[in-house]
DNA sequence: CTGAAAGCGCTAACAG
DNA sequence: CTGTTAGCGCTTTCAG
């Protein structure tokens, strides 16, 4: 077999120097390519390294040059498709640039992202992204702000004032309830994700904002979590009330889709009955039955930026902060439509 | 401020070890607890870590215990559901264990992969899981099972004589074909992924096996990728033919997926004209419309799974090679039903 | 163009 | 119970 397929791990720089007859600088910097080396000793270096199966040692190299070319992102979970995408688009750039990625599922957390962030600093990660957790330690992550490059992505925490990364969360809800309204939907709920989350707040904030200007008066806002479950639940409160709304405004797909599931479950039609309109427009929305109406904000372009933005700063640590808004857009699907005519009883005005 | 709360990547054990008037060995065994330090100078020294929000350089104390307690996973891409379970299910069961995971998406791609297992080679990992790509490098890949612990998950490499978690595909065929002959079906196709992949091919003998054991023909048998798209597609082609089959087999959700598109498109009902079974029930499996029957293969448990035996293998690299099959169980939703009686003309015999 | 040597920050003998 | 010290494997001046 080819011994230079192989990639062992127990043999050193100096073993390679020894092989080759030069010293160990000199097998450094063939392979590193940092200065000029005569092409024949060069060659002989690289002869004792394919023999070898030298593989030079990260962590040590990592421990003289203080950098790791490794990136931490901590993120709620890896399984939510949203944030499968982010993961994937950040980690594309990344490693595009040489960085590896390293990640934590914070479960929107506090304590376990806590731990993720000082377990990535004793690492010496080069820098982070982090789309922080419910209730997050703002002054933990405002501190690790100082110390290294961080790009906060998808949430804000308050008093952040650095690097980011959002969908624009108002005009996305303006878009969603504009449609509604436009369809001729007077009596538009909202259930949303957990209240602690700045995109939850920022969405609800933008829903109501939207209303107010259209002159109409939200008729229901719950929250929960941004999962299935939850939507399903908060919907089917929502579907109990008398006399309920015609159209429910989701704060992403996932609640959506659990509200697809509660009007199922209850025997309304969708979108005869009732309207359901998602936000994210995760791979699945289009999926479901009806194919789901929602705000696309997608994932793998939002962590593709973050990432832009972490090389960005970590070439050029003192450059000047940036915020960049990813635009929300409208993909109109089967899960909206003009409300039924209403029966005289259920309007109220 | 409090002074604790900030994680100093600057200062060292020597700043500690001085500040509280200590060797830095005893300064590093407060740290581990290696050793019994007297109650008085433990404190001084604690008191000196929180005060100077000293943070331990894994780096360094990788470089010297010569290990690094990450492990290393390439799989094909965390946006595909069933990876992005199996990733959650392994982080979780390797974060219990104070591992960090480092990963890589293939893309199914050879050159990727083996990009991946060099640079997390290079970086010392204590271990990896691998989700080995189509046409995979099984060579580099046994060698590397030589150096360090390495378990494969969801597919094996052609000689793979090492640590194993997959699903009993052959056996999870067998749940599919059964039930849609149990239903009275008799024209029954196959659509599935890559054939260079382990867990296609073993699904195609396991169908085409199943189909044999109850005397009945495979009327058709395709391939592709494990995709929605691919999935589309081959339905497209398969729902072309006449006679068309009463029910397509799917090598994974994903091709279910496309298959009820494609079926949708074309106008054929589900289950009345067409009955589709898909595999592995991903979560959006259930949200499909209608609700996909699938076989059941959990992407959590697998990747948990392969972590605990790299666990184990971490703790006893000479134990005895362990090959886990999860087993599959069917998912009955509304997807499949009895075929439509026939009509005279489209069933030959 | 190349070699020698001083670290990087920590661990683990070894010696008290 | 604690201090000293020799590395871990590599990079990077500083001399030649």
């Amino acid at each position: 077999m080819d011994a230079s397929a192989r990639a062992k791990r127990g043999t050193t720089i100096k073993d390679v120097a020894d092989a080759a007859g030069v010293s160990v600088g000199t097998v450094s910097h063939v392979v590193s390519g940092a200065r000029q080396v005569r092409p024949a000793t060069r060659d002989r270096v690289n002869a004792a390294i394919a023999e070898l199966g030298f593989r030079p040692n990260r962590v040590a190299r990592s421990l003289t040059r203080s950098r790791t070319s490794t990136v931490g992102m901590v993120i709620p979970d890896v399984a939510n498709p949203f944030f499968a995408q982010l993961i994937r688009g950040a980690s594309d750039a990344l490693e595009a640039s040489d960085y590896v990625v390293v990640f934590g599922n914070s479960d929107n957390l506090a304590t376990k992202e806590r731990r993720y962030l000082v377990e990535f600093i004793e690492r010496r990660v080069d820098g982070m992204i982090i789309a922080p957790a419910a209730n997050a330690d703002a002054d933990q992550i405002r501190d690790l702000g100082e110390q290294l490059p961080v790009v906060l992505v998808d949430r804000v925490t308050p008093g952040w004032l650095g690097d980011l990364v959002v969908g624009d969360d108002q005009a996305g809800m303006a878009l969603a309830v504009d449609h509604l309204i436009g369809q001729g939907h007077r009596r538009i709920a909202l259930i949303n994700g957990e209240e602690e989350l700045s995109t939850a707040r920022a969405r609800r904030l933008g829903f109501e904002q939207a209303l107010r200007a259209r002159d109409v008066a939200a008729v229901a806002v719950s929250d929960g979590a941004f999962s299935i479950e939850s939507g399903r639940e908060q919907a089917m409160a929502m579907l109990a009330a008398d006399p309920r709304p015609t159209a429910i405004c989701a704060g992403n797909d996932l609640l959506a889709l659990g509200g697809l599931q509660a009007a199922h479950e209850l025997g309304f039609s969708v979108p005869g009955q009732l309207s359901v309109m998602g936000y994210d427009d995760i791979a699945y929305a289009k999926l479901a039955s009806p194919r789901l109406t929602s705000v696309s904000q997608p994932g793998y372009a939002i962590g593709a930026a973050a990432a832009r933005l972490l090389i960005e700063r970590l070439r050029d640590p003192s450059g000047a902060r940036q915020e960049v808004a990813i635009r929300p857009s409208l993909i109109l699907r089967e899960s909206t439509a003009p409300p039924a005519r209403p029966s005289a009883v259920s309007l109220g005005q």
